[in-house]
DNA sequence: GCGATATGTTTACGTCGATAACATCGAGCG
DNA sequence: CGCTCGATGTTATCGACGTAAACATATCGC
């Protein structure tokens, strides 16, 4: 609806039209493929050839959206952590937004093509430049860079484990509360 | 060259030489199919629907294999962790065993068959139960569940963000520093 | 207006997972 | 010993996929 299909022949803005029609299909559960995206969009699958090199350069796009999508996430509730707190918070709307968007969650970290996209490399980066100087507001005395990697690798796991059933949970707002257990588990370490 | 190739018709074990054709190409980095899998045994590919429902039932079996192993290296150096340096060696172990055989660690966690397949349950939870145990002896006042938890969840994140190129190393003995880099940096917040 | 260029279409190839119908072997019973 | 039956292979086939080639049409610069 966003975008026009005018004339019969050519469509108007099939990349745009594509990609939404992609988004739509993966966030509601349907595994797409190439020619299922074309027929959405109603149009002969080799068009897609015109404006994505290959399926993995659709995927591509799709995860620079969703990297996006996801640091707009990270940043809507807290726009600068500043306690311990807010960083549990932070993990916590890490997997609430790879359980709410599994399948382009997937697509986001496991597709390659980590060079040639240059938006998604720097959308990966201000997720990282987020977290890191999060860390050192908080943990002023630490060093940011290892505990950015950290809190990502602790927040990326949990999603993953979640995502894939290795940890179970009833209900989002159950998974939400695991993440704050497990979070709080490590900062009472300091009490051990 | 484990298994028999009998008579010309009849295979002989045809299951084992399946799991291990499709083992040795998973870690050779070729991506398997069902039918490269009868191709490479020698046989045509609806013969594997004989031994396994479908392609999911023999990427179980293999998921099943690599929890196993996966187990194994981590009680390979240290039997049971007692100090916070055997945590982070057991983080350092399970990235390693991630980025040596990443196409079957990806098998193992991703592929979806939690129920039916009894023998795997059992392994995902001895590793579970490994991390609960060797968090109770370092950490004899901290939330055991909750601390095995977070554990899994830095080592896994690790595991997916290197496999994944989203965090960078030059090689895998870099990788093992950083993850100790990483790990020991949450233990020093206590300094903070 | 007209021709180059961008953007579609049809057709086709090879691969995949999966099913159905048929072939062959080995074990156990007469 | 010979026959049948069940387990385990085979061939033939289907529909879906990614992708390339050749062809058609619409749009834009002159």
């Amino acid at each position: 609806m966003s975008t026009s299909a005018r004339s019969g022949y050519h469509h108007g803005d099939l990349r745009a039209a594509a990609l939404a029609a992609a988004m739509r299909m993966l966030e509601a559960g349907e595994s797409f493929s190439l020619r299922a995206v074309a027929r959405e969009v109603g149009v002969s699958a080799p068009a897609l050839y015109r404006h994505f090199t290959d399926r993995d350069a659709l995927e591509s796009a799709l995860a620079t959206e969703g990297l996006r999508d996801l640091l707009a996430d990270l940043t809507a509730d807290q726009p600068t952590p500043a306690t311990a707190a807010d960083l549990g918070e932070l993990a916590v709307a890490y997997v609430a937004f790879a359980l709410r968007r599994p399948a382009l969650f997937r697509v986001m970290f496991t597709n390659a093509c980590d060079e040639g996209n240059e938006q998604r490399v720097e959308a990966a980066d201000q997720i990282h430049q987020l977290l890191q100087a999060a860390m050192q507001l908080v943990f002023p005395a630490g060093d940011p860079s290892a505990l950015a990697d950290a809190g990502w690798a602790f927040a990326h796991g949990m999603a993953n484990l979640y995502m894939d059933g290795k940890l179970a949970a009833a209900s989002n707002k159950e998974v939400a509360q695991h993440v704050r257990s497990a979070f709080a588990a490590i900062l009472a370490i300091r009490d051990s």
